[in-house]
DNA sequence: CCACGCTCCTGCGCGC
DNA sequence: TGCGCGCAGGAGCGTG
């Protein structure tokens, strides 16, 4: 499931060997993403591809008339294909540039491709999102401010995009383990100095997920070759009933807002 | 403003 | 071996 480091790693595989190619078509085979892919996709036939940026788990293709913005929700993924074979069954869009094309793979469909012709921050999507979470502006002094007088959980407002940007139901968990905080304090409670160390502990997690992601970027080039996801080693996600990596307690893991949260009983208060 | 629960969808793992 | 069920999850959106 891509979260923010996959996401950044698949903006990094596509926009290296695409940026500065002309789009001449675009295939939609499958509409029915999370919004339907708008019709007007085809303007952008002609249109030179000028840079791929990202915004939270947003991909941003810049070209000269607007952007076009993508999210890979759960299961989706990009691959360029300089020699595309038969699409499958969740393939959906194909963007045809000169020599390679792009192709949208999503088996569940909770991704989504848009077009915006404006600023960034104009778009509804776009517009009321949070720092990123590798930004100077997200700080401890930022997120001791951000959750005055929050009362749902850390693990939850951490998860609020408008509190900070791409961190999704693992790297909750992850983060909050290093820090050593459980997932159930009351956001607005948390001391300056446990802020600071949370902000840190997001910080480590995302980049160490990023370095991981980026030995396997090649792997974007290849026709048959894997989308650039990595394994990490997980300290508390998913490792409910196992040891704790440090201290050998019994992870545990509870239901917060309908998401399995992972925590060792030791080792966070 | 804040919090919560619902929703979309398919693949997978499990129990029988 | 096969079937059917329940779960997983990002994040927008409607409701209270």
């Amino acid at each position: 499931m891509p979260e923010l480091p996959e996401v950044e790693v698949t903006r990094r595989g596509i926009a290296a060997p695409l940026q500065g190619r002309t789009l001449h078509r675009v295939v939609v085979r499958n509409a029915a993403l999370r919004w339907p892919v708008p019709d007007c996709l085809h303007t952008l036939a002609g249109q030179t591809l000028l840079a791929v940026d990202r915004r939270a788990k947003y991909l941003l293709l810049r070209f000269a008339h607007g952007t076009l913005i993508m999210h890979l929700g759960m299961s989706g993924s990009l691959r360029v294909l300089e020699r595309p074979p038969e699409p499958g069954k969740h393939d959906h869009l194909d963007l045809c540039f000169d020599g390679a094309v792009l192709r949208l793979r999503d088996p569940r469909r909770f991704g989504a491709v848009l077009w915006h012709d404006g600023p960034d921050d104009t778009h509804p999507l776009l517009a009321h999102l949070g720092p990123e979470p590798l930004s100077t502006q997200f700080n401890g002094t930022y997120l001791k401010a951000a959750l005055i007088a929050r009362r749902v959980a850390i693990k939850q407002a951490i998860m609020d995009a408008t509190v900070v940007v791409g961190v999704g139901n693992i790297y909750a968990s992850e983060s909050l383990f290093r820090a050593g905080i459980r997932p159930s304090q009351p956001a607005g409670r948390l001391s300056a100095a446990r802020c600071t160390r949370l902000v840190t502990a997001i910080k480590d997690t995302l980049q160490e997920a990023l370095r991981a992601g980026g030995s396997t970027l090649r792997d974007f080039a290849q026709a048959d070759g894997e989308p650039g996801y990595f394994q990490q080693q997980y300290f508390a996600y998913g490792r409910a009933g196992q040891p704790c990596r440090i201290c050998g307690a019994t992870v545990r893991v509870l239901r917060m807002a309908q998401r399995s949260t992972f925590w060792c009983p030791d080792c966070q208060h």
